[in-house]
DNA sequence: AGTTTGGTCGGGCAAATTTCCCGACCTGCA
DNA sequence: TGCAGGTCGGGAAATTTGCCCGACCAAACT
């Protein structure tokens, strides 16, 4: 029995919130096409249960505490660039949206969408493309118009300057030395500018400040 | 020739052997062209030394503690691009003087050298032109010979590995995971990579690699 | 004027990591 | 047969991170 049969839809569901699990859980299986196979409630567990279901399509609310969402996208598609993972967010901010989508995700949809936007960007990311509920899609087109060259725009003056330095291979008390700060400061700035990209590693801004043209290499 | 002479050429001493600062300073002053300006025990104080002083010439021992004098060379190209540093050293592997060079020295001088030699290395790179000693040079020429793609061939298989997956933006417990490994032996291999480098920074490795085409950006 | 907002700057502190050193186990090679 | 060197991890002190907080200041509101 375990062949490919029914040609249902597979989903892993993945929140900190017991209760909205439970309610989506039911929202979802009223689709008899759909099975939630798993559920997890961090991105570490999210993680396992991808490895050990290899769910169609990943439902994942991004967050959780430590910015880890958009980590356990990246560990999904470093084990699996097939995996399709569909963001389910209470935000729709644009950089929050572009981090999600960069770090490997199929579709953003924010939890104010009508069920209906849930479920048929879940069959729409299961397809393998790519979907946003209708709120996400205004926020990025608007995002558009505006000029904005990378993942960098929602950082500061400083902390551009900070980011370029580092990512220059600086060491933080030499930054904190250029700029007169003090260490203190600098390690504050390298955590919150990890915070706001979205970036988990060293070498993950790194390459984000290579890859906007911040650090030549 | 209308050389800049009236000033001779001054000269930053760095070494953390009292004892061979002192001889090399008599040595050199023996020249009356050449001033010994400043002298400096680590890496921290040759910067700020370097700063002070603006000397033409460095003169640096980078066998230090901690791999500092790479640091300390790198610290002060990148606060002046024209300076010149002549490295000093102990010992002559490929690896070193690639490491030196790549940081940005204009010379590389072993102590086993005759003084004339590094006497003449001296005035060569205050001319802004590269020197290095005999041995070097041959030491280095057989290096061109064996096929050597980067500073990368002093590492071991299972170190470009866990290099690879670094700057590939994964997390030490990612790697950890993938090659079944303890978390702490990753650890250990990114510290032991360091040094062998002469990298002091997470990013300064990063940077290496995707140099060396070990991740594509 | 008064207040909200947002960037800059740093303290605090538990938890994690780094740094460096060490011993053990293989394998190849002299 | 011995030893050099790559691999693997323990230990422990020193440092850094992660996350929270309050303070200051300037610009943009109301």
């Amino acid at each position: 029995m375990t062949t490919v049969t029914t040609r249902g839809i597979s989903i892993l569901l993945v929140d900190d919130h017991p209760v909205v699990r439970q309610g989506y859980r039911r929202v979802l299986e009223h689709q008899d096409d759909f099975r939630v196979v798993a559920e997890a409630d961090n991105a570490a567990n999210a993680y396992r249960a991808f490895k050990s279901h290899e769910p169609d399509v990943v439902v994942m609310d991004i967050s959780m505490p430590g910015a880890s969402g958009l980590e356990a996208i990246r560990n999904i598609r470093a084990r699996d660039a097939d995996a399709r993972i569909l963001v389910f967010s209470m935000h729709s901010e644009a950089a929050q949206v572009k981090a999600a989508f960069g770090a490997g995700a199929s579709g953003f949809v924010t939890k104010g969408s009508e069920p209906a936007e849930l479920i048929a960007a879940i069959r729409s990311v299961a397809r393998g493309e790519h979907a946003m509920s209708d709120d996400v899609a205004r926020v990025l087109a608007l995002e558009s118009l505006v000029p904005t060259r990378s993942a960098l725009d929602q950082l500061g003056e400083r902390e551009i300057e900070i980011l370029r330095q580092f990512a220059a291979g600086s060491t933080k008390e030499q930054i904190a030395a250029n700029l007169n700060l003090s260490t203190k400061t600098v390690q504050n700035y390298h955590y919150l500018i990890k915070a706001k990209t979205g970036m988990r590693t060293d070498a993950q801004l790194v390459r984000l400040a290579v890859e906007c043209g911040l650090a030549n290499l």
